[in-house]
DNA sequence: GTCCAGGAGTGAT
DNA sequence: ATCACTCATGGA
């Protein structure tokens, strides 16, 4: 099936480090899955060329690439200096996706102390091995593992080397599985009491709360302070200087307004992907460790 | 061998 | 409240 789409960039929304479940083909296009779902993306200009496992590939994509949010209305708030101006400039058609939030919460606690490189591993490890197996013209993808299956088949788990972050892992499937949280009961809330929430589960703090809020429950107003934003922000925002992450976020809140979070995707897209030697040069902002 | 990666838990101040 | 340390894994 196919879609115009203005304001989109498969490259830009898809490799921005949001999602970890999409794989660039030979050709240009994007395998990958969604829920219970493979798809097959191809992006000329501005027309999106869709193959997929369900019926109305159409209105999938309308929501999980959210084109029904008016991108540009929120660039030109979050557009308040020269470096957001560049960054926006250069990673344009960068959205913010709909994610579920069990899979979200569970990539993210993988994240911790990782590389993007090993996460996508990780997870793809995870769902071969416990999820379904999903085919779609010939490639083939997994299903993420429920909350369930992950308690259910431990030994599994232990099998597809997360490290220190299995434990974690687990214990936060089980209090899932427990009903100790309901994570699509956490929609309703506003992001303050969500990110309380968050906090009672086992791997999550601050940076992984936030990404969860932002890429799984649309908090706009979320600004996850990863290793790349804390340089960047002390680099361009604090001449160098080192400052706590909870400086980092309020600076973030007042600076760039209640859409931060996408000001933070555009700033790591654009420092991190495109020009990262800019940062990683001179160690900005970081104390030598010992 | 050393350092780093989309950090969080723990225990000592 | 903040700080230093540690955690398992893979890649540069």
């Amino acid at each position: 099936m196919e879609l115009e789409v203005n304001n989109l960039s498969l490259y830009h929304t898809l490799e921005c480090g949001q999602a970890f479940r999409w794989d660039k083909l030979h050709d240009g296009s994007y395998f990958g899955i969604v829920g219970k779902n493979a798809f097959l993306i191809y992006q000329k200009r501005e027309r999106l060329e869709i193959i997929s496992t369900i019926e109305d590939s159409i209105n999938w994509a309308k929501i999980y690439f959210a084109l029904d949010i008016d991108l540009e209305r929120i660039l030109r708030k979050i557009d308040t200096d020269e470096y957001i101006h560049t960054a926006i400039k250069s990673c344009s058609g960068l959205r913010i996706l709909r994610q579920e939030p069990w899979e979200t919460l569970a990539s993210f606690i993988l994240s911790s102390n990782n590389s993007i490189q090993n996460i996508k591993r990780m997870i793809k490890t995870l769902s071969q091995r416990l999820g379904s197996k999903i085919e779609l013209n010939g490639h083939q993808g997994y299903s993420f593992p429920s909350p369930y299956s992950i308690v259910k088949n431990k030994g599994v788990v232990n099998t597809c080397r997360l490290g220190f972050r299995r434990d974690y892992l687990i214990e936060t499937a089980e209090m899932i599985t427990n009903g100790d949280i309901d994570l699509e009961g956490l929609r309703e809330l506003p992001y303050k009491s969500l990110r309380e929430k968050l906090f009672k589960l086992k791997g999550v703090g601050p940076k992984v709360a936030d990404c969860v809020a932002l890429f799984a429950f649309e908090k706009s107003e979320s600004f996850p302070v990863d290793v790349w934003i804390k340089r960047i922000l002390q680099k361009l925002y604090f001449s160098n200087k080192v400052v706590n992450d909870k400086k980092l976020y309020s600076f973030a809140r007042k600076h760039f307004g209640r859409y931060c979070g996408y000001a933070q995707e555009y700033l790591y897209c654009y420092y991190r992907l495109k020009i990262p030697q800019e940062i990683t040069s001179q160690k900005v902002g970081q104390e030598p460790k010992r």
